[in-house]
DNA sequence: TTCCGACAGTGGGGTCGCAAT
DNA sequence: ATTGCGACCCCACTATCGGAA
């Protein structure tokens, strides 16, 4: 694609401007809990890596970090596939992913995603790929007034998508049937996209995600105290009963209002006792400790390596459950 | 009027790099 | 050698406010 206005109706070439600028501030999904289906959206799936957009203006590619830092040293197999590419001035949108066997793995992509040397980041063993799913600017041209299914056509022909570089399918309409598909998969979630709207930076509800969400309930041990303009308390500590061992499971500061936070700190405040509950270690420096009888129901979206809760947040108390009764749902 | 997007502020796990212990 | 801290990545959520619908 040489010239992306052979490709477009006339419609289609009066949205087109001049692109100006290296970079974009990304497009990003609202988290939304009612997936549906609509042929008007298309799908796909949700990568747990880093977002990357990156660009070149007939010199050699940049990658662009969310926070607008120049991350080609941390990828640079990403970067030299860019720079193979007949196209020299484009600017494309896209995911950069590790995998464990065949789950993108985003604690195996932290160890090299913070690498300011390019010959360490090569030798980390950790194997990366740039999923591209949208394309901003080519040939010094405009794209984002396109039409999103418009700009995935071009995207598709412009590019050559070997390894590392990797083009990210789509589907159109049965979101619902797609995410139990993704979900039974063992993905994240998907990304739902209308499939008619322009490229438009920041959060809007053009792209929405769908998680796959888990959750469990949970024995409180203790807490932290709040800090800021917080009430109550900070975090509460989690765990779980395996056996006689009550095993610590990280911590919950997030899914309370201001009301909530003050009636569960007073309650923790008569049972609270000397000792730590936990059979584990808990690095806490100022930890409260409290019998562990109140049961909470967590959402969260995977345990990680260590044992612990990744993005929990509290969805309130149950006392329909022993806290002798709580024990790991999804073996270690 | 209600709703939505943007912003600030609080909290999470994990990694790296650096300074203090 | 270990620990603590901040800066980054990934995030969830609450509260507030102003403007759009």
């Amino acid at each position: 694609m040489s010239d992306p206005q052979a490709l477009l109706d006339d419609d289609e070439r009066s949205l087109l401007r001049r692109w100006t600028g290296d970079w974009a501030e990304p497009q990003l999904a609202t988290l939304t809990d009612a997936p549906f289906s609509d042929p008007a959206w298309i799908y796909e799936r949700k990568l747990d890596g880093m977002r990357v957009v990156a660009g070149a203006d007939g010199g050699d590619p940049v990658l662009w970090s969310r926070s607008h830092r120049r991350v080609n040293t941390a990828y640079p197999e990403v970067a030299d596939a860019l720079a193979e590419q007949a196209a020299d001035r484009f600017v494309v949108d896209g995911e950069v992913v590790a995998f464990d066997g065949d789950q993108t793995s985003f604690a195996r992509l932290q160890r090299r995603i913070h690498l300011g040397d390019a010959r360490a980041a090569r030798n980390t063993g950790v194997r990366v790929f740039y999923y591209v799913f949208d394309v901003l600017a080519f040939g010094g041209v405009d794209l984002r007034r396109l039409p999103l299914r418009t700009r995935k056509r071009l995207l598709k022909e412009s590019f050559d998508f070997t390894d590392p570089l990797r083009f990210s399918a789509h589907r159109s309409g049965n979101g619902e049937e797609f995410l139990a598909q993704a979900c039974e998969r063992g993905w994240e979630g998907l990304i739902a996209k209308r499939a008619d709207r322009p490229y438009c930076s920041g959060r809007s509800r053009d792209w929405l995600k769908f998680k796959c969400v888990s959750d469990q309930e949970f024995v409180i041990g203790g807490y932290t105290e709040p800090r800021g303009s917080r009430v109550g308390f900070g975090a509460l500590l989690l765990g779980y009963y395996e056996g006689d061992r009550f095993r610590y499971a990280g911590k919950v500061g997030t899914g309370y209002d201001e009301r909530t936070l003050r009636d569960l700190r007073a309650r923790l405040d008569r049972i609270e006792r000397d000792a730590s509950p936990f059979h584990d270690r808990v690095a806490e420096r100022e930890a409260h400790w409290v019998e562990p009888e109140l049961v909470a129901q967590i959402g969260f979206t995977e345990w990680t390596s260590d044992g612990r809760l990744r993005h929990p947040r509290f969805s309130g108390l149950r006392n329909d459950k022993p806290a002798h009764e709580v024990v790991r749902e999804t073996p270690a």
